[in-house]
RNA sequence: GGCGCCAUAGCCAAGUGGUAAGGCAGAGGUCUGCAAAACCUUUAUUCCCCGGUUCAAAUCCGGGUGGUGCCUCCA
């Protein structure tokens, strides 16, 4: 299995720590901070990690996820203020908006999700040693991280402190030594605001240290440390800095960042303000096309995001939707488990994936699936079993990529309308009635009917 | 200014040395009352441009051009 590892830019053999049968990996997911809905952008990160998470699972893994929220932080307070309610209020709603759209986009539970205001101890207790042993420093109420005490600050983002410093383009903090050097612990700056003490001042944490905290008190050694590209400089290379300015190991074996999700061009973002909520985007398109739509192209490209590329999305995966069905309609379960004829789709479909993840070479494989089964079904030389295993190894490829192909949609007309419905079409097609006919169809395509014609009589299947 | 990434058909998108996957859209046909779904045929002599290496380059090297990401106590 080939990853792709930002660390050293090139794709090695995955090799985790644990190599014994039943193996545990430990994957650390950099989370979302709570204070608004998640756009789809945010949404690719999720979908993409937990792809691969799958995939280990399905290798034979057990996957250790631990994701944390961050539920404090200035635009937390910000939105507090704009809504009238606490930061915790803030934090405790969008954290309950993100379990809903987690599941809506069938991604699997992670084993824990920490917030950082629940492991302040772990948090303070990280600062007070990187103190005590001289990589930060107190100013002010302030803590900050000596860049300089470390000698590789830069190597996963491929910077260097010079440039950093040279580069820098905002006015650098009275109290800090250099430019390059980053928050640990801060003061608050009003009375109101949400604070924690410590020996250095009532205040709260920085954002880097948090994730370096909680991957060490949950996961401790992190064969994978995933998180969108924008994550990289400054906040990976700050979780490295930390971390390893306390232990010998590396902080992860391998860095996994997924590429942007942009708009005409540009990365999504809350800052940009060309961005969808996830909310907005499912009032249109459902879940599976959604996740299908982020799988399309490879996790680290870009993928552009357009009301017109989903609807592209949609119509292939209604392509993979319809041949499902059709098989499901002519299987019968075998009385031994075959997949004589199927093997070669999985393998296929496994080397595709053991490429660093290359869900589009495998999607390319259930349309392989697709054509095949069709054109037996057109040739009329598909047994029940045979339809059967190929409906049984196409639904469990999507299920490997999380993509749920045979659950009925919710309507907002009951089945008996529909029935009822067909019976008059049938009518009207006896006595030639094509209008009538017609209009019933039309009605009921407007409402997610699809109906198909059949020398059994008409059939319908949802949208 | 520094450090990266990207450029493949009308659109999306795989493809890191051996002669251009897949999907959407389009065209023609089969089936159908008409549709839907499906099947068949068809759609890049060529991968942004210019050089170079090689028997062989979309793939490697050099130089352009265009786009974009990061360089904050932003996330």
């Amino acid at each position: 299995m080939k990853i792709y590892n930002t660390m050293t830019s090139s794709k090695e053999d995955f090799v985790p720590y644990d190599m014994g049968e039943n193996a545990q990996i430990n994957m650390y997911v950099c989370g979302p901070t709570v204070y608004n809905l998640l756009h789809i952008g945010n949404m690719r990160c999720y979908v993409v990690f937990d792809t691969i998470r799958r995939y280990f699972e399905h290798k034979g893994f057990l996957v250790n996820v631990v994701q944390n929220f961050t539920d404090i932080d200035d635009k937390i307070i910000q939105s507090a203020d704009e809504e009238g309610i606490s930061a915790t209020e803030v934090a405790e709603k969008y954290i309950a908006e993100a379990y809903t759209d987690f599941k809506a986009m069938n991604i699997l539970a992670a084993s824990v999700y920490p917030r950082v205001t629940e492991e302040m101890p772990e948090i303070i207790a990280m600062i007070a040693e990187l103190i005590e042993k001289g990589f930060a420093y107190e100013s002010d109420g302030h803590v900050f991280f000596d860049s300089a005490k470390t000698e590789d600050y830069g190597k996963l983002s491929k910077k260097n402190i010079d440039d950093l410093i040279a580069g820098a383009r905002v006015e650098v903090h009275e109290s800090k030594r250099s430019s390059v050097d980053f928050v640990l612990w801060k003061p608050r700056k009003t009375a109101e605001e949400p604070s924690w003490a410590s020996p250095w001042s009532d205040g709260r944490p920085g954002w880097h240290i948090e994730c370096s905290a909680i991957a060490k008190k949950y996961l401790g050694r992190l064969d994978l440390h995933c998180g969108g590209e924008d994550l990289i400089f400054p906040h990976h290379e700050n979780e490295i800095a930390q971390t390893e300015a306390l232990q010998d190991e590396p902080l992860a074996r391998y860095w996994l960042h997924n590429g942007p999700l942009t708009s005409n061009g540009r990365k999504m973002s809350k800052s940009l303000g060309n961005f969808s909520t996830l909310r907005e985007v499912a009032q249109n398109f459902s879940h599976e096309v959604i996740r299908f739509f982020l799988l399309s192209g490879h996790y680290r490209m870009p993928i552009e995001y357009s009301e017109e590329l989903l609807i592209s999305a949609e119509k292939s995966l209604n392509r993979i939707k319809n041949a499902y069905n059709a098989l499901r309609e002519l299987a019968q379960e075998p009385p031994i488990p075959v997949d004589m004829n199927t093997l070669k789709y999985r393998l296929t479909f496994e080397t595709c994936m053991d490429d660093d993840f290359n869900t589009a070479n495998a999607i390319a494989v259930l349309f392989d699936i697709v054509k095949d089964a069709n054109m037996l079904i057109r040739n009329l030389k598909i047994t029940p079993h045979l339809a059967h295993e190929y409906q049984f190894v196409l639904h469990e490829l999507c299920e490997l990529l999380g993509i749920k192909l045979g659950d009925v949609q919710t309507l907002h007309i009951g089945e008996e309308y529909i029935e009822e419905q067909l019976r008059l079409r049938e009518m009207a097609r006896k006595n030639k009635d094509w209008a009538k006919s017609d209009e019933i169809r039309d009605a009921l395509t407007a409402q997610g009917v699809i109906i198909k014609d059949t020398p059994e009589g008409a059939k319908w299947t949802i949208r």
